[in-house]
DNA sequence: TTTAAAAAAGGACATTTGTCTTTACTCCTT
DNA sequence: AAGGAGTAAAGACAAATGTCCTTTTTTAAA
């Protein structure tokens, strides 16, 4: 659910000054469109902190979450290589801090650079073979299976990512999701 | 939904003969299953001629099918780069043709041909940008928009792919395929 | 402390979808 | 042509889910 890349966060810190150079980094606040929708952009985004959503917004206002991003997780990446608009946006859900590198320079570093090279090809990998299966636990279970099974890997998700934001992953109503939470008897962990 | 990969074909039809016997050549009838899932194989498949799903099969007998390939399309590429089991099986539709590739040398055409080496990163990224748009209309349109915009894009679809396909790929039952159908007054189109 | 406004949760009902069963259709054999 | 086996479609009901509205809770201000 929230997808991490440690490798390309390392790799990028390790950089000599002079490849660093090419990352910029950037901060914004909660819910900043970081990219947005259907538009071109030269940049590519790399999460440094923070959580951001990855999600297609349809005409009539639904929002569907592909994956939630943080550390190392890259974005913006594909239309680097098939030059069109990107086909999902990027909105901060807690303060981000992000690297952007424009596509020029990541060209350059995929071309120059093996270990970049590897790991780029590495998370396309990476996140082709975790969609299938994600999309096939989502269709062919129940929705107190799936609210269960997050629950499992994220017991603190209710105190870091919105319900609504929770409902949209999942493709369930708000409502949906309470009915659920109540019979699975699942309730927000206190902070402190 | 049927997808297909002209590139990738012609690029093999016009290999020199030594690189062309890297791809070997079978077929197999309908139904046959071409790889199965949760094994390890050291072939990575390219489509030829046919049809063949491209499915994940739980424990509890669901099906859930991620596309539909035809002409040219590959499986089993991202096992070369994560060297894992793979996840979804392929599974002929009609007869098909295929071709089949050693890990060893997909890897050293990957190496040594930069034409390949372009065509199988555009097609990771084809698959990947795909699935995203795919799954959120999926998700957040009725069973009848879903139908329906199928239907408009393969009117022929009734003739070729077995309505439990469909089901499965719509992540819907059998039964509610046929009431949509109904609904919407789509019949299977006459074959001669 | 009380009250108003806003946000979150829950209730009620309608609709959709799935499950299970029955009915209809096809095709093959005799 | 009739019967039967197997496949496909439809009917009936139950369960799940969404929509809309009400209630509760929280927050903030007076």
């Amino acid at each position: 659910m929230i997808r991490k890349n440690i490798d390309l966060l390392n790799f990028i810190s390790n950089l000599k000054e002079e490849e660093h150079l090419y990352f910029i980094e950037e901060n914004c606040t909660s819910k900043t469109i970081i990219a947005q929708q259907d538009t071109r952009t030269k940049w590519v985004y790399i999460i440094k902190q923070g959580i951001a959503k990855c999600s297609l917004n349809d005409d009539n206002g639904n929002e569907f979450i592909q994956e939630f991003f943080s550390e190392g997780m890259k974005f913006g990446e594909l239309e680097v290589f098939n030059n069109k608009a990107i086909y999902c946006a990027m909105i901060a859900i807690t303060n981000v801090v992000y690297y952007k590198i424009s596509h020029e320079n990541f060209t350059a570093l995929l071309n120059s650079n093996k270990t970049f090279n590897t790991i780029v090809l590495k998370s396309l990998v990476t996140k082709l073979s975790e969609k299938g299966p994600r999309f096939a636990f989502q269709q062919n279970r129940t929705i107190k299976d799936n609210i269960f099974k997050l629950f499992q890997e994220f017991p603190t998700v209710l105190n870091i990512i919105p319900k609504q934001d929770i409902a949209n992953y999942l493709g369930i109503t708000l409502r949906s999701l309470n009915r659920s939470l109540n019979d699975l008897q699942i309730v927000k962990p206190e902070t402190e």
